[in-house]
DNA sequence: ACTATATAGTTTCATTCGCAACTATAATCA
DNA sequence: TGATTATAGTTGCGAATGAAACTATATAGT
């Protein structure tokens, strides 16, 4: 059959739906209980777990691009969830890290964070979730960003 | 350890990594050899299979929501690429179908549509892609859109 | 038939996103 | 040292996106 194509057999349009779905219900949880989007909370979370990076570590951290990095971290900043300051031996960096209330929505963030993996991979046997998670980890390991 | 989170062990996180990029990079190639998106390749390959479909059922095939499906329809029909007549039996509606061009582009595309989806799994044993399709599946059936 | 409600699809508007250009500082090298 | 090139981060601008309002038609209830 020559014009045979099933779109929703194909495995990148699934990976999409899936990840598009998760990340939604995710960045559903996290506005709803503390008004932050996902970018705000990667890099919130990141800086809590390697305080005074620069927006470059960030970038490379996060896998979010410098724009987006540098706009956010304006808007953070703004909100007094992260503070700045010159970087010690770059003038052109700056070390960035959680303010108390960061710290705070952090940690208020991150057990329900836990649960909304949790509850988005219930269907899973343990074997499953570790296949699953060992065959990501192979496909991310083949071209680095 | 009480702060305790590390953002790239996060599934969910990795998924949407793992995500964008095979999206970009067949994005990349579509795009690359015949000048469209990932989202109007998804309802050129989507009219193949169900040709008169309306853009409501484009909308549950696709997953792309309805003023997703407005715009890219009308961005295919100015390039030919799709027609459109009136529905029999509902005046709002419009029935969609390839043009004889967007038939080939899509003959075309599909055979590139498949070594992308090979060249990315290459890693992968024939077990592994059957588990990941499988929790794939597993995971998309919970929520449905 | 008449009114109210629902649905198909489009448009508006505000936001997000990413490339490219830009500023400022660092590093390299003659 | 002075010139060149690279890097950190920001900004401008156009394209993509999505919620909500809108138009047109269909359906349901009286």
């Amino acid at each position: 059959m020559p014009g045979a194509f099933d779109l929703e057999k194909f495995l990148p349009y699934r990976l999409s739906l899936l990840s598009n779905r998760i990340s939604g219900a995710i960045a559903d949880s996290y506005m709803e209980s503390h008004q932050i989007s996902i970018s705000e909370w990667r890099i919130i979370a990141i800086l809590g777990q390697y305080p005074n990076s620069t927006a470059t570590d960030l970038q490379h951290y996060t896998a979010i691009d410098k724009v987006g990095i540098s706009r956010t971290v304006k808007r953070l900043i703004n909100r007094q969830l992260i503070s700045s300051e010159n970087h010690e031996l770059d003038g052109r960096a700056r070390r960035l890290k959680l303010t108390p209330e960061g710290g705070k929505l952090r940690t208020e963030v991150i057990p329900r964070t836990y649960a909304c993996e949790k509850e988005l991979t219930a269907v899973l046997s343990a074997k499953e979730k570790q296949q699953f998670s060992h065959i990501i980890d192979k496909l991310l390991s083949l071209k680095s960003s």
